[in-house]
DNA sequence: CCATAGTTTGATATTAACTATCAATTGACA
DNA sequence: TGTCAATTGATAGTTAATATCAAACTATGG
């Protein structure tokens, strides 16, 4: 996402580009993969823009996720993480959670559309997003 | 869940019955299909057990969901919430959250087998259990 | 049935993620 | 560039959940 797109996507909701927000897209950008809280988030903010308050990120987090920047997650451990939301790709992007070592994987898997369609004409619900996680064992901890 | 069955899985896990225990199934029981919170379940339990602390249900759920007796749902409204755990079923079984009413639906349905035979196949882990959430608008809220 | 030991409980203090408040500052637009 | 509403930072407040600890209880072996 570029200056130009976050600016235009702030316009449409009617919220303003400050250079907070810039900074915390930024350190989401610099750091794909992570699964940021929004602690981990404030303290990377905080190297390149020493200023910022955490209750503008938390303000911020609220903010991307309302308009679709990111994906809230939720590990079960105590917080919110976050993830870039990447318009296609995310529809049939789920996670794994190893409950032996508690590591995270990502998984890309488009199955999900034939459920999505039964529960459409099934239950007559319009699905617009899901959140999907699978718990288990991953390779390593399965082979010790 | 009788008595019996209750007291043997506390037992295999080396736990003990107590009438507090008890007393949080029974709600669970006369209840289903409410996602109760903690708080809620508490205040359910005070009417047939007044002495009962906010800690022990607490721990109690802690427990519940260590042994397999609830799975912990989360629908983001900034508390856990408990459902009982019925073996066969439970793996098929989703939930749909509208976004206009906040209403919560559920939903049998057992396509992920396919999904989870790929992700061990594809990631080599191993799947034990899922979670499964989709959000969009419901039959009443389309309509209208 | 009773004594014992280890578990569990209730009350309460504490923690931690998150939100509300508000004066000062900033960004967008005329 | 001036104006004004939006945003920010600091901090107080809230709330779900956990830690602590003495008292009470449960399971077990005698």
């Amino acid at each position: 996402m570029d200056a130009i797109a976050f600016k235009d996507k702030l316009k449409r909701y009617g919220y303003k580009l400050t250079t907070q927000r810039r900074a915390v897209l930024d350190v989401l950008i610099q750091r794909p993969g992570e699964h940021l809280s929004t602690e981990e988030i404030y303290s990377y903010v905080k190297e390149s823009f020493p200023e910022i308050g955490l209750a503008t990120v938390y303000r911020t987090m609220q903010l991307f996720e309302e308009i679709g920047i990111v994906n809230r997650l939720n590990f079960d451990d105590g917080c919110s993480r976050f993830e870039l939301y990447v318009d296609n790709e995310d529809h049939h992007h789920h996670h794994l959670i190893c409950e032996k070592c508690n590591k995270v994987f990502e998984v890309e898997n488009d199955l999900l559309e034939e459920i999505e369609k039964e529960i459409g004409e099934k239950y007559k619900f319009y699905v617009k997003n899901h959140k999907v996680t699978f718990y288990g064992h991953c390779q390593e901890c399965n082979e010790h």
